[in-house]
DNA sequence: AAATAAGTTGAGGTATGCGTCAAGTTAGGG
DNA sequence: CCCTAACTTGACGCATACCTCAACTTATTT
């Protein structure tokens, strides 16, 4: 049944407040900060949601699917194939770095966000076309799986927030050093083998960040 | 005047108790924490540290100054510079990876933790020469600074925090990569100029990483 | 204009962690 | 052995943030 009015515009509030709220100090945000600012007591917050997971269910798939579909449908449309993989890496770090709730979306997962957690796996595997046309072009470094990139975007992660407040655009001088490895000249044998998925997914839904 | 007995015994549980704690859970680690562990109020600890970076700065040099001395000399003992650059930076890395409470004292600063601080800046000077060494060796890319390098230590910082606890060496892979950006064969030009010496340190200052 | 279901409130309980201080305890010189 | 300065204690106040629920308010239906 269709929530009352006054209902439907408090959630509208909350929903905006978190965009705002989650924009200025990422998913980690108090939710009472949010309740505040959508002037509505904690109680409503929870009355309309779960829980954290479910507000940012509720908040951030619209703020990035249409970025993500853009991202990847800019790297294909690109004839050089290096130049898309490089475009697209380049893409996601910027939205990185443009937002902290962004950062967190992309660098973990949050268990009980199901769309949110969907449109990243998607992505993943959208992504891995990219590599295989680099591959295929003999663009990018064989040894290069798609399990590495969200090492790329970990690392810059942490160099985003350590300079954010200094020199906000040094992460691309780190992404482009890393990036300069990437090349099959570049390549010299690998230590270690890439993550597995399940690896990968486990390593994202553990990183709870902030805390230890 | 020298501590009273009790006094005295309980200072050495304190940073005993101290290298533990931070061990485990980084030099965010509660105070209390470590105060129970060493059997002693809260108070007791509060009474012989003035805060966190006192007892940071009297616990954290003794366990750094040799491992940083230990990691230089041999970058510079090693015959190719390219070799010992990597080693020390491998090196470093692999004190991160080992221990929270060497990760924070490396990736940040704590002003008032004096002996520490200038343990790090110091350690930032030798360093200068092994960068030089592998420069006049032209061992490593033209335009890679000094102050890269503490880009290179937030990434790989990210990078174990993310993966600890799922494939604690794969941190080796995303160096790896780095790390053959770095080759002077590898390089392309840089979108951005390196952080100056400042920056750095402020960066640094202002990482309190696990809030915002 | 009731009646009622739907929704909101905000104080309050829980938990973590910092830092303090009045009251109590103890070491160690005389 | 006893006195006093040195030291320790742990409860307390403060702040943050989670989440809940009994009492209240309001929209909607008839």
């Amino acid at each position: 049944m269709a929530l009352r009015r006054d209902a439907q515009r408090n959630l509208e509030r909350l929903t905006a407040a978190a965009v705002e709220v989650f924009h200025e100090r990422g998913l980690d945000a108090p939710l009472e900060e949010i309740a505040r600012r959508a002037g509505v007591s904690p109680g409503t917050l929870y009355n309309r949601f779960a829980g954290r997971d479910a507000l940012i269910d509720a908040v951030m798939p619209g703020l990035i699917a249409a970025r993500l579909e853009a991202a990847r449908t800019e790297a294909l449309a690109c004839a050089d194939a290096w130049e898309g993989f490089v475009g697209y890496v380049v893409r996601m770090c910027e939205l990185q770095a443009s937002d902290p709730a962004l950062d967190d979306a992309m660098s973990r997962r949050f268990p009980d966000a199901a769309e949110l957690t969907a449109l990243c796996d998607a992505q993943l595997d959208f992504v891995r076309e990219i590599v295989a046309r680099a591959h295929a072009a003999g663009a990018l470094r064989a040894d290069f799986t798609v399990e590495d990139l969200p090492l790329l975007m970990w690392s810059t992660s942490m160099v985003v927030r350590a300079t954010a407040g200094v020199a906000p655009q040094v992460w691309r001088r780190a992404l482009a050093l890393l990036l300069d490895g990437l090349r099959p000249a570049a390549a010299h044998p690998l230590p270690v083998p890439p993550l597995t998925e399940p690896q990968l997914h486990e390593a994202m839904t553990s990183l709870a960040l902030r805390s230890r």
